[in-house]
RNA sequence: GGAGCUGUCGUCUAGUGGUUUAGGACACAUGCCUGUCACGCAUGAGAUCGCGGGUUCAAAUCCCGCCAGCUCCGCCA
């Protein structure tokens, strides 16, 4: 079919004769003269069609399309100088045909490979197998085909085994929404797809596999995002007889040899790391994006005793003050600084304050005349403020100020451009809470997942006050993107019983959803942990593109449809019968 | 569940109440062209203006509802 491909085609090869097939792209012609420019995966080659030298070929090629696929041979001959093409890497050359054969016409294409980045995406979608063409996509699923091949050589050689779990799984209530098959053997029961590998691989561990992982597909019945599918691959790992350390160390090692191998890029080792406490306080965000600084400062002590109404009231209720410091506030118009608090009432503050220092060092702010010396002294002091500096401020409870100038933060970093865009700065958040305070269910949830470990140092607040406990969990965040988590898991069924316990799951409960796992802690847990990234987001990031469907060959879109081949799609009744399932009257439901 | 943005030939778009027989570019068809590579030139075909209702003498344009796509919030243990 071929002696060679399009893209490695080029003056070396002048003089020999060649086979190629592949897809056709443009086609120029002259009249007596056709050029037709053929396309396969690794490149582009142009044609040329001369009657005064084959006439055959010529008369064929007349009727050649965009996208028909064809097989051609002829003599690799170098161009003269003036139609040399410099924009391509076989430019010196053209291929001369003596011999074509159509394998498959094409419609004409819904839209041109070069017009890609115009088109709109869900006419992409419909017609992925085009859109794939281009070589924006072909890259993209090359890059994903490079990473999971460097994931699995990388773990190979860490004496990891690649062993797969069930895809038709157990439901397990807890967390994100299960997608759910029914059973045909089994009428009025079904296995659930599973939202991760999770308990699989921990009792992996319990079986003595020593280090386990998977590139494996999860799928979660949530709403989408540019960075969320109901389905998505992660690279999911887990060890025995490891702490924390060793699991981020293995995973810094994996980066770096993914980024070495795939980008041919040296990452730092090792990686930042940053409590969630420090994070939340000084990024307001528990997945900061360390590739601008702007930092979250609290100046909640220069307003202990403040004629400020609203500072002086946050206080009281143990609220807090927290800053950002801007360095020219030239870059602000009064409607960008009210578009600043407009942002910040959207995040759920109350407001923003705003002060100028001007070239006198003087605070220029509708707060200004309720500032004292002493106030205003305090905040040069503290912030070192210089001329022309903007100060941000946000007085409210202490979460929502921060959290609020984390976005204030992420806004502003855009807006002057302070991202370093070719960096890729990793960094470990550490510490979390093993639990929150789930206020519109009114219960305690995990932060991670119920099997978890609590850190030993505050384990003790368990039964007393256990929102106060800190759990092993890591996340690993990328640019901004939470791109992983894990932890060291629980191996003491006593403790895993109170941690349900602590989530109000009752007895009967944790019996029937998780009875198959206390039951497997029971019989010699070793001590062990883990992670799971998030490959597309990884791939996204890598790709630097805004969304991972752009890293996934047939994603779904914002409302979970498939646009190619129109899924999800309704069944015969017959097949509804057989799993014993009757589809409800939509006047049926509330 | 909620908020915002978008929807006009195959594709990208112009059009904010009558100038419209909805304009252009690319693609497509036909013809001409032996050096193009975003080929060129000429001619032509191609649009239920997302769908439904309303206001108006008159709606692509204004109003209401719905649908679809995207972004975000909630949600994602």
């Amino acid at each position: 079919m071929r002696t060679n491909l399009c893209g490695e085609i080029n003056k070396e090869f002048a003089g020999k004769e060649v086979t190629l097939s592949g897809w056709v792209g443009r086609r120029r012609d002259h009249g007596k003269l056709i050029f037709l420019d053929l396309r396969d995966f690794s490149g582009v080659v142009q044609l040329v069609f001369n009657p005064g030298i084959n006439k055959n070929p010529y008369t064929t090629a007349k009727d050649v399309r965009s996208e028909y696929v064809i097989k051609i041979s002829g003599k690799v001959t170098n161009r003269s100088k003036d139609t040399i093409n410099p924009s391509i890497p076989s430019g010196e050359v053209e291929i001369v045909v003596k011999d074509i054969k159509i394998f498959s016409k094409a419609k004409t294409p819904p839209f041109l490979l070069e017009d890609r980045s115009k088109v709109e995406e869900n006419t992409r979608l419909k017609y992925r197998y085009i859109d794939l063409r281009t070589r924006q996509m072909q890259e993209n699923i090359r890059l994903r085909h490079n990473v999971t091949d460097a994931t699995r050589k990388y773990f190979n050689s860490k004496g990891f085994l690649e062993i797969e779990t069930p895809i038709m799984a157990k439901s397990t209530p807890e967390g994100a929404r299960d997608f759910l098959v029914p059973s045909r053997m089994n009428p009025g029961k079904f296995y659930a797809l599973p939202q991760s590998p999770q308990l699989f691989k921990q009792i992996l561990m319990f079986s003595g596999f020593d280090r386990c992982y998977q590139i494996a597909r999860c799928f979660r019945d949530e709403d989408l995002r540019a960075d969320r599918q109901p389905e998505f691959t992660q690279i999911d790992m887990e060890m025995t007889f490891v702490e924390a350390d060793d699991v981020m160390e293995i995973m810094e090692g994996l980066f770096s040899h993914i980024f070495k191998e795939v980008l041919n890029k040296e990452v730092k080792l090792p990686f930042k790391r940053i409590r969630w406490k420090d994070s939340m306080e000084t990024y307001g965000t528990d997945k900061p994006d360390l590739r601008f600084g702007l930092p979250i400062k609290d100046i909640s002590g220069l307003f202990r005793n403040s004629e400020i109404k609203i500072f002086k009231d946050v206080l009281k209720n143990n609220g807090a003050v927290k800053s950002i410091v801007v360095n020219d506030y030239l870059d602000f118009t009064r409607k960008e600084l009210g578009h600043l608090v407009e942002t910040a009432r959207k995040f759920g503050a109350g407001g923003l304050v705003w002060i100028k220092i001007d070239e006198n060092m003087n605070l220029q702010s509708p707060i200004s005349k309720f500032l004292s010396d002493t106030e205003k002294e305090g905040l040069i002091k503290a912030l070192s403020l210089k001329e022309k500096n903007l100060l941000l401020i946000v007085a409210d409870k202490f979460i929502t100020a921060c959290q609020t100038l984390g976005m204030i933060r992420k806004h502003l970093a855009r807006k002057l451009k302070l991202i370093r865009a070719d960096e890729f700065n990793f960094v470990w958040v550490y510490d979390f809470p093993l639990f929150e305070w789930d206020e519109k269910e009114k219960r305690i949830t995990p932060v991670h997942h119920p099997f978890t470990k609590p850190d030993e140092n505050t384990a003790g607040y368990l039964d007393s006050e256990p929102l106060k406990v800190n759990s092993m969990a890591y996340d690993i965040v990328l640019n901004g993107v939470e791109i992983g988590g894990g932890s060291i898991r629980i191996n003491d069924v006593n403790l895993q019983k109170k941690i349900f316990k602590i989530l109000k799951l009752d007895e009967k409960k944790i019996r029937e959803n998780f009875g198959f796992f206390t039951r497997a802690l029971e019989y010699g847990a070793p001590p062990h942990g883990g992670i799971a990234i998030g490959m597309d987001r990884l791939i996204m990031l890598m790709a630097k593109v805004k969304s991972i469907r752009e890293v996934i060959a047939f994603p779904k879109t914002q409302s979970a449809v498939c646009m190619l081949t129109d899924s999800p799609s309704s069944v015969t009744d017959e097949q509804l019968k057989e799993v014993s399932i009757d589809i409800m009257e939509e006047d049926g439901q509330e």
